[in-house]
DNA sequence: AACTATTTATAAGA
DNA sequence: TTCTTATAAATAGTT
């Protein structure tokens, strides 16, 4: 909505992800806020970040909108009740797991292990997103070495006045 | 945002409130999943209009997006701990979510994403081990290229066989 | 539900 | 992150 449309797909760029996330954020909160005012509705809203950063907001309290919701969507459930809170505690660790057996592999692979059951497709994907990082981390290192050179210099003029000063 | 500006506060009318409500939650929605897409957050809305008419949505599973909610804030929580389990169950599951984030930044870096924070000797090590994945990478590739090209040929002396042999 | 005059949100740039 | 500004999008009141 802006300078130019935005087609709604993943922004890859994690700094322009970032800045979008910013200012997208604030204004749907604005949103749910007046939602809720205005219409006199009950509104929760939860958001976590790409790197797992909690925001929320609720009309009234969170726990309460959270309780509501589970029983009215319990309604349409088939589970019954007995053990639903420890079957719930294990199937959220079970799936956490999960996640980080998968980032454990994803990693390895990046790392050049495990390659074995991935086909062709697959490892160059794992390729092109090699070459990107390397790409990124040579840029920014570089980056880096330019602005110590940078400091280095602007220390010597430093010196070199001092010396200057102190002789005449 | 119209052919005039409304106050934000409760709309008396329970008519204009209705029709409110129906283009206002229209809007919100659309932006969270917006919001979810651009940004790859993990977002969970839920709206209870004034007459109880439950909306939701989940950019993933409603009951993942609570779960990972309630785990947070109870890190910042006051809500009294019965059961000396319920902790223990707690700080297996922190330490877990710990973990995975670790894992996705790890991940993000080789992605050459969140670089700002190393080192120049952090830069260098995580070059390396691009370099080292993406050599592997290739070595697996052409690897694999070979053997399709071995296959092939063996099935191209299968069929020139079995032709000849029908031939005389 | 559709139509627009306006207000708001926001993408890009600084 | 905050500000600015041109433009896209949402929406209040009307039909």
């Amino acid at each position: 909505m802006a300078r130019e449309r935005r087609e709604i797909k993943r922004i890859e760029s994690a700094a322009a992800r970032q800045v979008t996330f910013s200012k997208r954020r604030r204004g749907l909160f604005k949103k749910a806020e007046e939602l809720s005012v205005l219409c006199d509705a009950d509104v929760a809203l939860i958001v976590f970040s790409s790197t797992g950063k909690l925001s929320q907001f609720a009309s009234s309290s969170m726990n309460e909108i959270i309780d509501k919701y589970s029983t009215h969507s319990k309604n349409l459930g088939k589970t019954d009740q007995p053990a639903l809170d420890l079957n719930l505690e294990h199937s959220k660790y079970a799936n956490l797991n999960d996640q980080l057996a998968e980032a454990s592999l994803r990693l390895r692979q990046m790392r050049g292990e495990e390659l074995e059951g991935l086909s062709v497709d697959e490892l160059q994907q794992l390729e092109k997103n090699l070459e990107t990082g390397l790409h990124r981390v040579l840029q920014t290192k570089d980056q880096q070495f330019l602005e110590q050179i940078i400091e280095l210099h602007r220390k010597v003029q430093l010196i070199a006045r001092s010396i200057l000063k102190s002789l005449f």
